[in-house]
DNA sequence: CCTCCAAATAGAAATAACTTCTATTTATAT
DNA sequence: ATATAAATAGAAGTTATTTCTATTTGGAGG
């Protein structure tokens, strides 16, 4: 916690309660949110708390290094504690939503492709987590109709 | 074209003319395109149509086979004529927006990531294309504020 | 050709996930 | 303690779609 103040402090942002209990829901459960998980979690303590302040607080924690933020093919946006900031990827459970991190990345940004000079890449993986895999079979979660459910196979 | 419009009847869907000038766009500029791209270049012909309406039937090309649907990181859907319905990823301007197919993944589908097991996967990469970087050069597009923009390096 | 009807179309309204704006409060350096 | 830049709340706005409710129309069958 006292690393994260610091990273508060260099900054520029003040150590507000609220941010304080939104890194803290970071650490506790070790995972990847989106605004609403976390502004749901949030009401309990702060009830006068409205989604735009949670988007702010997670982008201003995103700017000074401390969360880093993924675009998931649901069309929201998840945050979830930076890992050290090196580069790494995600996989996300198709079943319950969980996001873990990947840590070694194979994708070579040398290679050329069709006359690209390559910038940065982004890789998405999908799968069923242990414990949606142990739980009882039933259906993978439909995304929206028009979802992009990712190349298969 | 007479491809298309198999794929088309096998699916059940009528030949309007509407549809047959959308697939005309993508044989003839042979690129993505986005559902509003397609709508204003419908406006010459069919003054008459509405966004939903182009919506419907990119996504009607798409159940049938005859177009493939990305989603962006600008929040947008791209489509695009299907390589042969061949599993493949994209790489996207960074300055135009262009999209091209990279047409062999190195995915290892078969490696156990966390636990999981792996269902799908997405990659895509970002760069400048040919006709940009000879282009004068000048700030890369920004895109929306907190548009995540693939992790760098 | 003509008829019919499932499919397609149009336009308005709704939705989802944010983002921006304006006014009011608060953390913190001095 | 004060001053002030930063944070907060709530309302309103935006963007990219999606849904809804009539109103046409492509094309199979007669
Ligand atoms: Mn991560
Ligand atoms: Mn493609
Ligand atoms: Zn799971
Ligand atoms: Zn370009």
């Amino acid at each position: 916690m006292e690393r994260y103040c610091n990273k508060l402090k260099a900054g520029g942002l003040k150590l507000t309660p609220r941010r304080l209990a939104i890194i803290g829901l970071f650490v506790d459960h070790n995972t990847h949110f989106t605004a609403e998980d976390i502004w749901s979690r949030l009401q309990k303590r702060f009830s006068r708390c409205g989604l735009p302040g949670v988007y702010r607080n997670l982008e201003s924690l995103v700017e000074c290094g401390i969360l880093t933020r993924i675009q998931q093919f649901d069309r929201k946006k998840h945050y979830g504690l930076c890992a050290g900031s090196h580069h790494h990827h995600h996989i996300t459970c198709i079943r319950c939503g969980k996001v873990d991190n990947i840590e070694d990345c194979a994708f070579d940004s040398a290679k050329k492709i069709k006359g690209y000079t390559v910038v940065s890449h982004f890789i998405q993986v999908n799968g069923v987590c242990g414990g949606c895999a142990k739980a009882a079979p039933h259906r993978d979660r439909v995304w929206g109709k028009g979802m992009f459910v990712c190349s298969e196979k």
